[in-house]
DNA sequence: TGTACATCAGTGAACGCGCGTTCACTGATGTAC
DNA sequence: TGTACATCAGTGAACGCGCGTTCACTGATGTAC
């Protein structure tokens, strides 16, 4: 499928509204019709709203993935794999989180909400894609992670970081909500970065502890 | 509303349609058929979808905030707010979720999924709802926390609260799911309470660092 | 250079379907006299 | 004790509506000879 300006344009309507009020609730009409296009033009160029779907998280996963791909070979090519530090090594993903926003130019805040909703919202055709699109990256990662935490027993590190990624998807799902709170009540507008890098510490300690 | 037979048999398959799907994936045709009554009777007791919703939460969550405002009645009273310690804090909030499971002998994993949801789908009537109702107690228990955390600014707190909130939102949303991973690939099959007492020192670390 | 055909992005209107809600109704139980 | 009426839980069928998808079609562009 060709990038054509149809199909950009269907992408961003689809990632920003599916971000505000998620999947099942937000109807192609909806999209089509913020995006400017006729209708019929969905499926014609995704097939369905479920590869609707799959094509919003891939048009953001797939630069990810391979930036962070390409980070951990570095790592584990420079051997520093035994001396690692777990707050480096999330520090890691939070910079390349970090690294494709900014060549993307899109919200970080809106995809890290999609992810959010990805693992709640009962889309079972979305976390089958994503496990066989992206689990190689991901047990790579979890790799690196097992290696700077040599106290923890497999089972144990496995449910920190389901605490962790728990921590990354709610806070980034109700980001501009929580940044709203922030700014009334303490006069503070924190970035997605500055709360992101907040985190690290936080999460490391736990992992840690 | 009487707590009629036919009331209990709606609250009971919608607690757990609406957890296993998410809100607006299940329909009433299939609340009333699990439940084995008349499609017409949500609307007969409840109004609307809407309320019945939020009745699924209140359910759980009248007697769980009585419970935790007599228990935070009673640390107050015995002025031992001073000398508190974060983790004894946690554990307080772990304690009160499990004694409610046992009393209603309903499954804490799906109401804390149910919970997840609520924060992640658009359903804002519901947080509405929770808010007008709940906020009071909320706000006592965050009292405390402040607390003992006096090293915390309320704004660096309040961020902090939510990566917790996160945690614990999170994993129970995908509790059972994790659990048949845990067994498949560790042989351990932790039980809800147990994963909830392991995220308390998590949680205290984090909040402590 | 001109003609015939193929390809492909995009369109407009309609399809059948499942949804939440409504409404007139039933039948059992309670109450007044 | 018996009758008339009120209340209320529950029912069956239908309502209009918005949904995702389909299909025959258009019009522009490229290709073969």
């Amino acid at each position: 499928m060709a990038q054509s300006k149809t199909v950009v344009r269907i992408l961003d309507a689809a990632e920003q509204l599916f971000a505000e009020k998620g999947f099942s609730e937000t109807s192609l009409r909806t999209i089509t019709g913020q995006a400017g296009v006729n209708l019929a033009a969905v499926n014609y160029h995704f097939g369905s709203k479920k590869a609707l779907i799959q094509a919003v998280f891939a048009r953001f996963l797939d630069p990810f993935c391979a930036l962070l791909d390409a980070e951990l070979e570095r790592v584990e090519q420079q051997g520093s794999l035994d001396s690692a530090n777990v707050e480096e090594h999330l520090k890691l993903l939070v910079d390349t989180l970090l690294r494709v926003e900014s060549r993307s130019e899109n919200d970080l805040s809106v995809f890290m909400r999609l992810l959010g909703l990805a693992f709640s919202q009962s889309q079972g055709h979305l976390r089958r894609y994503m496990r066989e699109t992206y689990s190689g990256v991901f047990n790579r990662y979890m790799r690196l992670l097992t290696a700077s935490t040599p106290n923890l027993t497999p089972a144990e590190l496995y449910w920190r970081v389901n605490f962790m990624l728990g921590s990354l998807a709610f806070t980034m799902s109700g980001f501009s909500a929580m940044q709203a709170i922030s700014e009334r009540d303490y006069n503070e507008k924190p970035s997605v970065a500055t709360i992101l890098y907040r985190m690290v510490p936080f999460l490391a300690s736990g992992l840690r502890h």
